[in-house]
DNA sequence: TGTGGAAACTTGCGTTCGCAAGCAATTATT
DNA sequence: AATAATTGCTTGCGAACGCAAGTTTCCACA
């Protein structure tokens, strides 16, 4: 019986170009996003992310632990980030009473009307430096395969949502 | 006549999956690779990128505004990083004698076995973690939709080699 | 019921990074 | 040729983040 052989050498061609542009790709259109969200509307890519996390909560909101686990943030990352969106006014934070340990975030009127607002520019965004460079095709490739990714290293996403 | 609509409401599924997963396939992936290359060989994912452009670059090296300009990292940076390679004895800077202003970065032959030695732990997290969960076809689909955006977005590559 | 261990979250610390300012060398202008 | 504007790089500073340690609460088990 033979064995699977572990592949050893350099990438050939194609490997070497899908890693590439996975790489760049990536750091050319994020950062970009981040910043016209931080200039503009004065909230990081990560606490839009949460934002949004608790509006498709509801009203019941999200312990830190459950943002934490969606959001690409250690724990630490996401007390911060939710001090900071406290201090604006954007998300309350109350004792979980089912487990006095955690805290469930909670988005306020003012977060909500907020993230009504900013959701549009990150739209536009989204649209301008990612989706209108994509045919109906490419979008559904490109799911595939980076859902494939995720599945394979075992990563859960959150239940889909606009974002 | 009729103007091309902007696209004004929340992004359909398909356009919501591929974004989705394009951010957290990235954020599963990279830091993981990043951290296998710090603990086990000390450089982090950037350092081990300019080792890698220089190595291509061969002899002659590289200005520092080249590297900045190829990888991901601002200019200040590409100094830091570079300050830290010289530091390991991997990098040599001298003055660029065509223009006192700039610096080329160069790598020792330290920097050359240890380049070497490096890549074989890295290739070998990117197909685990990134080749191995993608046919042929995903490969040539990721590619095509990932170049798009980089085309789009106006990014030019560094020249094709391996990783 | 009491105690050891685990879990949820926060805080201290170190690292990385980008922006803005600064310095040196080059190029443009007159 | 002198000076202004620009370019290449570095440094100061502040923001973001992860890890490890600490605190509080919960739970399993005796």
């Amino acid at each position: 019986m033979s064995m699977a052989k572990p592949a050893e050498g350099p990438l050939d061609e194609l490997q070497f170009r899908a890693w590439r542009a996975f790489i760049y790709a990536y750091t050319t259109v994020v950062p970009t996003l981040d910043q016209e969200l931080a200039r503009a509307q004065g909230v990081s890519f990560n606490q839009f992310e949460i934002l949004t996390l608790l509006r498709i909560a509801g009203g019941g909101g999200l312990r830190m632990s459950d943002l934490a686990s969606r959001v690409v943030l250690s724990p630490s990352g996401v007390t911060r980030a939710v001090d900071q969106l406290e201090g604006k006014g954007l998300v309350a934070r109350c004792v979980f009473e089912d487990d006095k340990r955690g805290y469930l975030a909670t988005l306020t009127p003012e977060g909500r009307a907020f993230l009504r607002k900013t959701t549009r520019v990150h739209l536009k965004g989204v649209r301008e430096h990612f989706l209108s460079h994509l045919s109906r095709t490419d979008l559904d490739h490109l799911a595939t395969a980076l859902e494939a990714i995720l599945d394979g290293e075992g990563r859960v996403l959150p239940p889909l949502s606009d974002s």
